[in-house]
DNA sequence: TTGTATGCGTTATCAC
DNA sequence: GTGATAACGCATACAA
C-alpha cells in the first residue's frame, strides 16, 4: 500500500506538501497539486482513514446499535437519524447487539471508535453505558426505563411506556369491552412488560377484575407466536369469556388475526383486537388492525438534533433533557382502524 | 482523555510497560499489572481503537453494505455472515448506501476503513469497487451481473437471475396458464429487470406471444406499489385477458393480493399469482403465496467462509470462484403454496 | 510556495 | 522485569 511518503519520494518533495496538495490546500500551487494527483493515481494511493482519525482526534462516526435491524421501530428511526446526520456530513454505522453477539458493540464503545452512539439495544447494560460515555463520545439510550444513569454524557430517552399500554386498554374499555385478554410477547422484552403493567393499571382504574386466565404468554413477539398462541384463546372466545384481545405487538396481532379467521371467528364482530406500534403490516391485513403509534420518528428527529448539538458542544445534557421533558411529541396516538367494535 | 502515557507518568514507569501490562503480557509482573489496572481505573482510561488499528495495520472490521436493512434478503444474509465472523472474532459493521446517501459507504471504502467488504447495494458502481479493492481489503459484490470486474481482489457472486425468472414462469405455464401478466418493480432495481428478462425468455421458449399490455410497471417493489398497480389489472382479469400474475417481489404480490381480494376476485380460482424471494410475509397471507427461494442463506455462508479465507490469506480469488461456480446451492427452489391453480 | 519538526496513542523491538 | 525508542500514516504550526 502506497502512502503519502511514497508519493513524496517519487516526486522529490516533502510529505507535508503532498498532504496539503491532496487536501486541496490553498497554500499549494496548481502545478504541484496536479503532479501529486497523478503520482497518487500511478502509485494506486488510497487514504488511510485510521491515520486521519488518529491525527484529527475524531472519527466523524456515529454508532447506531440495534438488537434487530428488521424492526420498523429501528428502521424508521434509522431513516430519520441518517437524514439529520447526512446534512452535517457525519457518518452513521450500524452495529447489532443481541443475545447472540454483543462483542462488537462493546468493543466499539470501550475503544472509543465513534464520536457518539445511539443505543436501541437492551443488551448493552446500564453500567457499561455509564462507564464509557464521555465528552468525546456521548451515548443516547432509548427504550429503557432506568433512571439510574448518572453520567453527564448519557442521555436516556424514555417514553412512559406503561402509560401507552394503559391508554389503549382504556380505549377498549370505553368502547364497551369488559373481558379483555392480553397476549404478552417475548419474555426478555422490557417493552412488552411495560405494556402489560399498563394493561393492569387500566383494568384497575376502571374497577375491572384481573383474570389470570385471560393473560397469555407467547414465546416471542412475532407473527408465528401470535398465530400459535391465539390457538389457545379460541375456545374462550367461542364461550364468550373474552370480547377483546390486546396483543403486545402488531406482529403478534397479525398472526393472531390469521388464526382467528381460520377458525371462523369474525373480527371485530366476535372479538375486537388491538396491536401496538403501528407497524406497516397492521394496515395490510383484513380487517386492518387498530393500534397505537408512538411517534417514533418525531422523537428520533429530536434525538438526532440533540446528539449533533452535543457533538459540536453547543448543547449539554441538561439542555437536552429539559427540552425533551416538556415535549409534546412524547404522547402516543391511537390509530383507529377496523378491528375494534363499539359494543356499547 | 487519559492515555497510557498518563498512567505511566502517574506510576513512574514506562509507557511500554503499561501497554504490556494492559495486554496481559507474560513479561510483566503481577504486581505491576495490578498497579496499572488500578491506575487505569482511577484515571478513567479507555483504549483508543483508532491508534490500535493504525499500529496493527488492521481494523478487524468487515463492512456490510446494504441499500435497505429491512429486506429479508439482507437480514437473512446478515445473520449468517455474522455467525461466521463471530467465530473468528471479526467485527461486522453495517452501512447503508442508497439513492439518498452513499457517501459513508464510499468514504469507508476509499479510506480503507475495513479489512474486507461485502456489498449488497447496487449503488456502489462497478468502477468504484474495482478501483479500491486491494490485498488489504477484498470486496465481495452480490446481486449484480456484470462480468467486467477484473480486479484480483473483487469477487462477484451472482446467481443466474434470469434463469430464476424463467423457472417460475415455466412453472405457471406448465400448470396451464397462458395469459401471464408481469408486474415489474422499482425501475432502478436490476433484480427485477433480470426477472423480467427471464419471463420473456420463458414465454418465447413455450411459443407464447409477449403481450405488451400484460406488462405493468410499478414505481417501486413494495406492498403499496403492488396494491396500487394491481388496481390497473383488475379489469383485464374480469374480462379473462389474464389468468396469472408474476409479481417481481413477494411484497408486490402481497399488496396485489390485498387489492384483488377487495375487488372480489378469488385467488387462485379467478387468477393465479406468484411472488419472488420467499419473504416471510408471503406465507402470512390468505391464500399463502407461491414463490421462489434463492437459498440466500447457504450462499452467504459460502461467501463468509470465502471472505475469511481471503482475509487470512489462505484463499485466492481463483480458489473461491472455482468453488462457487460448480456449486449446487446456486439453484433456486420453487415454494409451492396456495396461490396457483392447476388449470389443465 | 515548500520543507521541517512534532504529535496523535498505541505496539513492538531491542537493550539493559 | 522494565525502559527507551522507533514506527504506523497523516496533519499542522511554523520556519525558510
Amino acid at each position: 500500500m502506497a502512502t503519502i511518503k511514497d508519493i513524496a519520494k517519487l516526486l522529490g518533495i516533502s510529505v507535508s506538501a503532498v498532504s496539503m496538495a491532496l487536501n486541496d490546500s490553498p497554500e499549494i500551487g496548481d502545478k504541484t497539486k496536479k503532479r501529486v494527483r497523478e503520482a497518487a493515481k500511478q502509485l494506486n494511493y488510497v487514504k488511510n482513514g485510521t491515520a486521519i482519525d488518529l491525527q484529527r482526534q475524531k472519527t466523524n462516526i456515529v454508532l447506531f446499535i440495534t438488537d434487530n435491524p428488521t424492526r420498523p421501530y429501528f428502521t424508521d428511526s434509522l431513516q430519520v437519524v441518517q437524514n439529520e446526520l447526512m446534512m452535517k456530513d457525519i457518518d452513521l454505522v450500524i452495529i447489532t447487539a443481541n443475545n447472540k453477539h454483543i462483542g462488537t458493540a462493546e468493543r466499539f464503545i470501550s475503544e472509543n471508535r465513534a464520536d457518539a452512539v445511539i443505543c436501541m439495544s437492551k443488551f448493552i447494560p446500564d453500567d457499561f453505558v455509564n462507564m464509557y460515555a464521555n465528552k468525546n463520545m456521548p451515548i443516547f439510550v432509548l427504550g429503557r426505563k432506568s433512571d439510574l444513569i448518572a453520567n453527564e454524557f448519557v442521555v436516556n430517552v424514555a417514553l412512559d411506556y406503561e402509560r401507552v399500554g394503559e391508554d389503549i386498554t382504556e380505549y377498549l374499555i370505553q368502547r364497551g369491552h369488559r373481558k379483555i385478554a392480553f397476549v404478552r410477547g417475548s419474555k426478555t422484552s422490557v417493552g412488552t412488560k411495560y405494556r402489560y403493567e399498563g394493561y393492569l393499571r387500566s383494568l384497575k382504574r376502571f374497577g375491572l377484575k384481573v383474570e389470570k386466565n385471560l393473560i397469555f404468554e407467547a414465546n416471542g413477539s412475532d407473527y408465528d407466536q401470535g398465530y400459535h398462541t391465539t390457538g389457545k384463546i379460541i375456545e374462550k372466545i367461542i364461550s364468550k369469556q373474552i370480547d377483546a384481545i390486546f396483543y403486545a405487538t402488531d406482529d403478534l396481532a397479525v398472526g393472531g388475526l390469521q388464526k382467528l379467521l381460520e377458525k371462523g371467528i369474525s373480527v371485530p364482530d366476535d372479538v375486537s383486537i388491538v396491536g401496538y406500534n403501528n407497524y406497516p403490516i397492521s394496515k395490510m391485513v383484513t380487517p386492518p388492525i387498530t393500534t397505537v403509534d408512538l411517534h417514533q420518528q418525531k422523537i428520533m428527529r429530536r434525538v438526532a438534533k440533540a446528539l449533533i448539538g452535543m457533538m459540536d458542544g453547543s448543547k449539554t445534557k441538561e439542555d437536552i433533557v429539559k427540552r425533551l421533558q416538556k415535549d409534546a411529541i412524547f404522547h402516543s396516538e391511537i390509530i383507529e382502524r377496523g378491528s375494534v367494535k363499539n359494543r356499547e
